[in-house]
DNA sequence: CGCCAACGATTACGCCTGTAACCTAGGCTG
DNA sequence: CAGCCTAGGTTACAGGCGTAATCGTTGGCG
């Protein structure tokens, strides 16, 4: 289910709405990459060749849509990072955040709300 | 500075205890990773050329030593995939493992408590 | 003082990724 | 009905990365 950097281009476009037809991918994603179409083509093609987006025909022309839910794709990202970097403990990445990015103070009360919904929750 | 994934257990090996011959890295990375010492060459020789690392030769051996700090790295890399995936904010990121990874109660617990002292703190 | 072994550098190679050109089939137009 | 345009799929290619074998040099030992 592997996603490489450019494809997710492809499917951030599409997770944002869907399904789109290549021009509509293009005007999404061509401009801020500076990519030809021809480019744009193989991204999809490559994404469809795994089954990471699916492609219907519809009213005669193609339209893609995920088949790979951006929630699983950023989780399996994230966790990644989170294994290779932070021994896998959430804590440690906000830990380091908040030491070498400055965590803003608003970053830091909307933190503290979503933790305090977390104790209510759980 | 860019660092890849392999070459990272090489990084790991260096940033925890350094300077190192390539023999002691060679023990450091080569059963978890099943390298042959040829590639755990490689890969330094790599960094080096890209000043990631760098070469000491002392009493007759080389050692090599990190150049680049871990958490110059770490802070890329993290950045990065906030960047990408979560439009640069940290609290979507950790809501996203509250909701998908089942953030547990005792991470909730530190998490409440790094958040604390940061409010303490600044 | 010469040779061997070990050490570190150089070269190799296949797969993946980013980027793109080319080819083909199907529909629109004359 | 034939040709042409367009959309979509196929092929291409260079550079990066993972993995490794080979080469050249230098220091230690006989």
């Amino acid at each position: 289910m592997n996603i490489t950097q450019a494809e997710s281009r492809i499917m951030d476009a599409l997770w944002s709405r869907h399904p789109l037809t290549v021009d509509e991918i293009m005007a999404e994603v061509a401009e801020p990459q500076g990519w030809g179409e021809a480019t744009v083509k193989t991204l999809i093609n490559r994404l469809l060749k795994r089954k990471a987006i699916r492609s219907d025909r519809i009213e005669g022309r193609a339209r893609y849509a995920p088949v790979v839910q951006r929630a699983d794709y950023v989780q399996a990202e994230s966790q990644g990072l989170l294994n290779r970097l932070f021994d896998g403990q959430l804590t440690p990445l906000v830990a380091h955040f908040a030491q070498h990015r400055a965590l803003s103070a608003d970053g830091i009360k909307q933190l503290k709300t979503l933790i305090a919904g977390l104790e209510d929750g759980g």
